[in-house]
DNA sequence: CTATAACTCTCAA
DNA sequence: CTAACGTTGAGAGTTATAG
């Protein structure tokens, strides 16, 4: 098996460069939701030493000595950013797998007559040009190797010029550049595998390739013994191109502020129900349980804390909103306690299952929603989420999520296209 | 006791 | 002046529970 990854530079905030150059050479970060941490850094903030998920109050210094920009994040424009990007590569490939909103794998099997340098380079070229995005591209014989070519590519490792091709060197190459690598840049192996690793003195990819997989997976687990194996360039995982549906769909989100009362944790919660009930719609499922939580901050240690989910199990499975709805609020109600400051409340749809089949219950006494269902998801499609929406939703929101730093819907909205005059 | 369900932990982007 | 810290999903492994 042949495979490249690509993978686009610090994706969010190239999306955003490419329609406000201004933005080009700066410092500038992208924030999650609520403006809460960093999600994407310039290589300029990279380089002031700001760390992936750091939250922005704590850089607010250090943004205004160096002049660091700060963003919210924009979803709808970067989600059709990745499909624009998305579209070109296919061209280079038909088997591609969209791994996430940033990267995918391309099969390269019965490529290899070709230079696959060239033909990364021509890749970058072309997603440069045509979308405006900078990606990098790593090549190997699987999956987490041509991880790790990329993260080389990336780090421009070894004289790589954003392409780093695995499968044109020769083992003693690869232990050179494998030995000069840590573990925790190798996918599968997260900051608790890492520690524990070093703790055994295996610190990095050379050393855990050449490792005794079957005595690994005793001691940890049989995702290290693949691990081990894909390192060696046996493949154990699969180029898969056709998404699954989901097996579950959350939604949950931080509030702008702290939230005391019943009632705004109620809209909330239908609100986030509403979401998770159109995705399930589209993926045209329906849902056996509907489980709610909320949760007071975690880290504001002395204030009172209070964290606790509830899963309400259906009669009878369903993708209706009003009816998930009413469900997700029953638990609610279960949950709450009065006098805590609360900060997050979410919903997921579980035990999911395919639609249409006939409903078996005969007693069932729920009414037959669909077709307001159908006519709400369109109506929503065309003017937006919300446009049409339950009145469990509410109206004024205080509580919605912070979002002070957005850039326009480029590609998405015309009304906030920028007119040039 | 076994088979499942439910829950916890880890990882990823 | 203070307080301000993401979201969504999967899979493996472990524990609790039902029959």
């Amino acid at each position: 098996m042949t495979l490249a990854l690509v993978d686009g530079n610090n994706f969010y905030v190239s999306c955003e460069r490419v329609f406000n150059p201004k933005l080009e050479g700066k410092p500038v970060v992208v924030l999650s939701n609520n403006d809460g941490c960093a999600v994407a850094r310039s290589a300029e903030v990279k380089a002031l030493g700001v760390k992936m998920g750091e939250p922005w109050f704590k850089m607010r210094d250090l943004a205004k000595k160096h002049g660091i920009l700060a963003l919210s994040s924009n979803y709808a424009l970067y989600a059709d950013m990745s499909n624009r990007m998305m579209t070109v590569l296919r061209q280079f490939s038909p088997d591609q797998e969209v791994y996430s909103i940033d990267e995918c794998f391309l099969g390269l099997d019965g490529f290899q007559h070709l230079d696959l340098i060239e033909y990364g380079h021509a890749m970058r070229q072309r997603v440069r040009q045509w979308v405006g995005i900078p990606v990098c591209v790593g090549i190997a014989e699987t999956k987490t190797l041509a991880k790790l070519a990329n993260h080389c590519a990336k780090k421009n490792h070894a004289g790589k010029e954003g392409v780093c091709d695995l499968t044109r060197m020769t083992d003693t190459e690869r232990s050179a550049l494998f030995s000069n690598i840590g573990i925790r840049e190798i996918w599968g192996v997260g900051p608790r595998l890492t520690e524990q690793l070093v703790g055994r003195g295996i610190t990095n990819v050379e050393a855990l390739r050449n490792s005794d997989a079957k005595t690994l997976r005793r001691e940890f687990s049989v995702v290290l013994e693949r691990t081990i194996a894909e390192l060696n360039g046996i493949p154990c995982m699969d180029l898969e191109e056709v998404v699954p549906n989901k097996q579950q769909i959350m939604s949950s989100r931080s509030f702008g502020q702290y939230v005391y009362d019943l009632a705004p944790l109620q809209e909330a919660v239908a609100c986030y129900i509403a979401i998770a009930a159109e995705k399930l719609r589209s993926q045209g499922s329906v849902a056996g349980m509907v489980q709610v939580y909320v949760r007071t901050n975690p880290h504001k240690a002395d204030a009172p804390q209070y964290q606790r989910g509830l899963t309400v199990p259906l009669t009878e499975a369903s993708d209706d909103t009003l009816l998930l709805t009413r469900a997700a609020l029953w638990g609610l109600k279960k949950l709450y306690r009065p006098g805590y400051a609360y900060q997050k409340a979410g919903v997921a749809l579980l035990n999911l299952s395919a639609a249409g089949a006939p409903q078996m219950d005969l007693f069932s006494t729920a009414k037959d929603n669909s077709r307001v269902m159908a006519v709400m998801d369109r109506i929503n499609g065309m003017w937006g989420r919300g446009t049409l929406h339950s009145a469990a939703e509410g109206v004024r929101h205080d509580w919605h999520m912070k979002r002070e730093k957005v850039s326009p819907g480029y590609t998405t909205r015309w009304d906030q296209l920028p007119l040039v005059t």
